[in-house]
DNA sequence: ACCTGAACACCGTTCAAGT
DNA sequence: ACCTGAACACCGTTCAAGT
């Protein structure tokens, strides 16, 4: 029973990778909010200042946090990058899309934190030399592609910001009480005709599905407008 | 010289309106992270715990905040809201949007405060009924106007989350040593082909412009992809 | 009824001090 | 060299106390 080690492990030096680790594991389990220097260091069983030394900074961290999320898709997306012919620009690029989508689903903070932090980066400027030499392979001006990348936003990362959330407080609230909820429908059909209309033809078809909507499918119908736009601009 | 009214008018009552207009103040001066319970309380010349009789909290507060520039938008569309005849159902949409557009110019905060208090209120169901009222009107399916809705995302509102910024510091920072700029022009054309290629086209042209990139137009480009895409799905 | 003072539990960050 | 303790200037929020 000799000097063993104990049990918090801090043998290990700190690096700033293992901060970096440390840093998305609390963001996945407690949310972005969640991040804070302390709390950080608890995991790293460590005192916050300790951060500070491999890290200039929560601001540093976070940016470094937002990287390593877009290096995660880049080399999710190096696997098929080049299509072979240079006319299936459509599926190269929209299976891209897809990937990073995918990957950001395992980071559930990462799109805000993009919002927040998303400076021009390396791996972000990766992401986009990578997105765009599709486009021009395929044909495309410069000055086409260059619009297209403002175009997608952030879609071409494979999230998009929406504020449309039918199924909310406002409308779902009174679900309990049946009758109400009815009344609610009447007043709402007198304010908001499209609403009300569309929220009962949803409830129609929405007992196979779980939610309201499908965001998967709401995404790929943003993601292919925009494509079949871009389609037309092709030869322009 | 009797008591007459000092300096500090504390006099007129504390109201809902006065304290969100005191923190609308304030985020046009020092940005959405100056907004604080105290920050709001020292302009209207009261204490911060005075807030909280007519502000359930500083959620409450800034959920009251982008209703208020969301009831904005709603006013400024509402002149002209119904297209005459059903069919300009496209330039419709086009003047809906670049209104809020032009509304949520005169906030550079308000799309921040969009994104992370955006959930569905009043307003927002307002502003979503006119835009998707328009499409049924036009012959859009419910289902096509419902993805439609989806699909321009905060779009629909004026304002698109752009991470692409060709005029990045990683790109600009060197710009006082042309020798260098061009140096790097060179190792960025190995690694990074067509974004090199990209900014080469950019600053031949850039002199006339301001920035590198207009956004404005890259803002309707955008939108006419969309606009592009929602037509050609308009009577499937 | 309306506002304030003092206090609490948090932040990020600094700096001199420990080992 | 690497980490810590104590401290500073902030947060949002509470609660009893003032007027």
């Amino acid at each position: 029973m000799g000097g063993g080690t104990t049990r918090t492990p801090r043998r290990r030096p700190l690096t700033r990778a293992r901060v970096l680790r440390a840093a998305a594991e609390v963001a996945d389990r407690s949310g972005l909010a969640g991040v804070t220097m302390r709390s950080v260091a608890d995991v790293l069983g460590v005192e916050a200042m300790a951060l500070y030394r491999h890290v200039s900074g929560k601001n540093d961290l976070l940016d470094a946090l937002v990287e390593a999320v877009v290096e995660e898709i880049n080399e999710a997306c190096a696997a098929d990058d080049t299509p072979a012919d240079p006319d299936d620009w459509r599926p190269a690029l929209r299976r891209r899309i897809l990937t990073a989508r995918a990957v950001l689903q395992g980071h559930p903070w990462a799109p805000a934190l993009l919002g927040s932090h998303g400076t021009m980066s390396p791996a972000l400027l990766r992401y986009f030399d990578r997105f765009g030499s599709i486009l021009r392979r395929a044909g495309f001006s410069m000055d086409t592609a260059h619009h297209a990348l403002h175009a997608f936003g952030t879609r071409a990362l494979g999230f998009s910001s929406e504020l449309f959330q039918p199924g909310s407080p406002a409308i779902e609230e009174t679900e309990a009480d049946p009758e109400a909820a009815l009344a609610d429908l009447a007043a709402l059909s007198a304010e908001l005709p499209f609403i009300a209309a569309m929220v009962g033809h949803l409830s129609h078809e929405a007992a196979s599905t779980i939610g309201w909507c499908d965001d998967q499918a709401e995404f790929e119908f943003g993601l292919d407008l925009l494509l079949d736009g871009l389609e037309l601009r092709r030869s322009r």
